[in-house]
DNA sequence: AATTTTTTTGACCGATTGGAAAAATTCTAG
DNA sequence: CTAGAATTTTTCCAATCGGTCAAAAAAATT
């Protein structure tokens, strides 16, 4: 009944589910880029190969294709944060995380930047959200941070700001990606890049910058 | 005879030099929210208190406003860096340019947002300088790093992505501060949070996360 | 005070925007 | 093959966009 019900409210057929998969992944393409505000339904209908009344005819306004985006995202992006286990060893496990997040990076520049966008103009469809689910899962691994720091198994420093860290240098090669390519020439590929910004972090997590005397 | 043609160029009265001032803060607060592409003529012209055609007397494009304001960023931002001393002590020096950068973040958000909305759309208008002028400069400051390496007073990395971990790690307080907001809670004001930051940054880069024995 | 220059306003323009409506087409089930 | 449903195209619309222009108003100069 119940999933009748839901199934009729968005019926979908094959070619239904398909085009619509092909507007989203347009649309990740142009809104990453240039915001809500700044990009259009056309350009959107142009990077899908359609026109945009058939366009509009799967999504019925500009936020019914941004919104879905964005509640895809968030999920996505805590995954490797909820996955931190309190049970394992403290370095290891932020060391992982870490991994994760960069890969993550590396494989969906596009999410990382459309979410920077929407944070960039004050996060109106994130508000909520952020104050809920986000704050409470950072909490949580927070204090999880922090019993290993009273266990003597990790350095005493805010674990928020720990986190902070890692969303900020991983998510800085997706995000800032045209910058770090200038800077670091074509001399090394996408994955070298990759490669020695793990190895880096690695190293700047665990030991800091301090010489081994 | 050239300095009286400068000037006739652009010719500057009292009050032009005013409003245009008035212009390029309220089109600050624009483009950093909505980006080039996302922002209008008319939220300017309103956010900076006059008419779009008056506005349009005192800049004569839309891109003629954003432009100035790229250019003058860049020169800011990369000042912090410029001023990394290759004579001094290689740890407070760089503890230092941390501090810097955290407090251009503190003090000058908007630019920080401006600048990261230009590079999210691939930095049209930065392009030639992020490969001419900004590789430069962190070319010369990397060897200055590596140097201190190799004296044996820096734990040896790649300083190319040292620099790109402390520009991610202090714009982001900038840049999401939405986000870092909303997981904080206000429990702790601004200037809190940026003491710290700087604190834990201070740890993470010179200490790492690998607890003392 | 008269005049010239600078600033502001209001009315307007063509292009683009997000979106609606309906006709035309294609697909699919019987 | 055919009726009905799903999809696509064509045409259109009001609002907003970046920007122009001439006239009015305000300042500055004489």
């Amino acid at each position: 009944m119940t999933t009748d019900e839901a199934e009729a409210t968005r019926p979908v057929t094959r070619i239904q589910r398909e085009k619509q998969e092909v507007i989203l992944e347009a649309a990740l393409d142009v809104f990453s880029k240039f915001g809500f505000r700044g990009s259009t339904i056309d350009q959107i209908a142009e990077a899908a190969g359609m026109s945009k009344p058939n366009l509009l005819y799967y999504f019925k306004s500009k936020e019914d294709i941004h919104a879905p985006l964005l509640a895809r995202i968030l999920d996505t992006w805590l995954e490797p944060l909820r996955e931190m286990d309190p049970a394992g060893d403290p370095l290891p496990e932020i060391q992982s995380y870490i991994r994760r997040k960069l890969e993550m990076s590396r494989d969906f520049p596009r999410e990382s930047r459309l979410f920077a966008n929407e944070m960039l103009r004050g996060a109106p469809g994130f508000y909520d959200i952020l104050h809920t689910d986000l704050k409470n899962l950072v909490d949580e691994k927070a204090k999880i941070i922090k019993g290993w720091m009273a266990q003597g198994k990790l350095a005493k420093t805010d674990p928020y700001h720990l986190i902070f860290s890692i969303w900020a240098t991983t998510q800085h090669y997706a995000d800032f990606d045209i910058q770090v390519r200038a800077v670091l020439g074509r001399e090394r590929g996408a994955e070298g890049r990759f490669e020695d910004a793990a190895r880096f972090l690695d190293q700047l997590f665990l030991h800091g910058l301090s010489p081994k005397k």
